[in-house]
DNA sequence: ACGTAAGGATCGTTGAACAATTCGACAAGG
DNA sequence: CCTTGTCGAATTGTTCAACGATCCTTACGT
């Protein structure tokens, strides 16, 4: 009897798990889900306006409902809400993308250092595994996504929700830059290598090592991005 | 000549400073603040419902824009938003608490380990002088303010306007769970005297020490909190 | 105890309207 | 030619009223 109660009762702990997907979007929701991907994928242009009549109506919604959508992008500050302008898709500054990396040094060396767990390291390697697959076949935007994808697995190790969450905002603001670029390439085949070797690093628990790895990466990575940057 | 033109141009470079203030804010931004403002004193108790209509009348602004606010607030985590159920001041579980801190971990050791400026200090030490202050005179809410002043100021070291800004929203996260506590004393008082240990060792330069201290704080602080908040 | 139906309350979304603000154009003046 | 004042079009900020959708409660019947 008590034997069937507790399995009852992990079947509801499991279903939990669940819960979160449970809640439908409103359809502000769903509009920041759309935009939101138009950005970053490069479709609205760092510095475009976004014109709340022209996209209400393209979308089939009011401008009240986009407006809600737009105060969603502004907080992840994907759009810029000037009052009475309009709101802009972000145009990031040296100093963003300077700030973006500290704020980067803090959440992937703290991962780094922190105690791994063995199986916890299962999305990074696969992540790596993409890129390199990618990098074979050219896919030079695929190798991108697999290195975000990396170091969006490499906060995960923190085993917090919330840095997940500020991670997948940080990298989001980042695309913003990247679509300022002209060559992909450069921006990412230097880094599929060295993602393996901080791989190694951290499978072998040489944490310190490691961190060190991956400090002076970011560095390197910093550096890459504001050059082009400015020359983009 | 050449004087008066680059003293023109220097007086308009300093203007550009004044420029984030010339942005006012809006109808939706400025109740936005104010609901915050309630939220964090504990005016609105965590659980308890916002009635749409209610406030947008008490506030005199329409549905629509008192909707956007609900937004903002939303995203900031102080709201929970659920949907054709109205919002709610946010509710944290104990699983909320341990994120919460296993953030304030990250942020806060890195500040304590990067390398500290000597003038960057000066807030902070400030922040310790009050809780000392208000400690004495016996004023537990002004510790709690200026425990959290305190360490406000030590993120601040990371020197990212973003992490600041995180930080913020964390710790009006934590105010959610401080109003669910009976005694304030209790919570705020234990880590004056740790808040000035923990200043000198900065201050000393003894980098890995103050890191370790602080990791042992964090989860005393951590372990109280959660305590309470089984209690309350 | 359980499923269901009805009703009221509240939210979600829309469309229209008007005020407030910005921006560009253009004329007047030094 | 450059600066300044003014006007008008275009867009945003905000409100309002309305209606459908959804949730919660209550009551009812099995």
């Amino acid at each position: 009897m008590d034997d069937f109660l507790s399995s009852v009762d992990n079947a509801l702990a499991d279903l939990e798990h669940d819960r979160s997907r449970l809640g439908r979007s409103s359809t502000a929701e769903r509009v920041a889900d759309i935009l939101r991907e138009r950005i970053i994928e490069g479709f609205f242009r760092p510095g475009q306006r976004l014109s709340e009549e022209a996209i209400a109506e393209a979308l089939g919604v009011s401008r009240n409902t986009l407006r809600e959508s737009f105060r969603l992008l502004g907080h992840e500050r994907l759009l810029d809400h000037r009052l009475n302008r309009g709101v802009f898709v972000r145009v990031l500054s040296a100093e963003d993308v300077a700030d973006l990396y500290r704020v980067r040094r803090v959440l992937e060396l703290a991962a780094v250092r922190g105690r791994l767990a063995g199986t916890a390291l299962a999305v990074t390697k696969e992540a790596v595994a993409d890129a390199e697959r990618a990098a074979s076949a050219g896919d030079w935007q695929g190798v991108g996504t697999a290195n975000i994808r990396f170091h969006q697995a490499l906060v995960g190790l923190n085993g917090s929700a919330r840095l997940d969450e500020a991670m997948r905002q940080l990298l989001a603001e980042l695309r913003l830059v990247f679509h300022v670029i002209k060559e992909p390439r450069v921006l990412h085949e230097p880094f599929v290598a060295r993602n393996r070797r901080l791989l190694e690093l951290m499978e072998a628990g040489r944490a310190d090592e490691a961190a060190a790895y991956l400090a002076a990466y970011l560095d390197d990575a910093e550096r890459l991005l504001v050059q082009a940057h400015r020359a983009g």
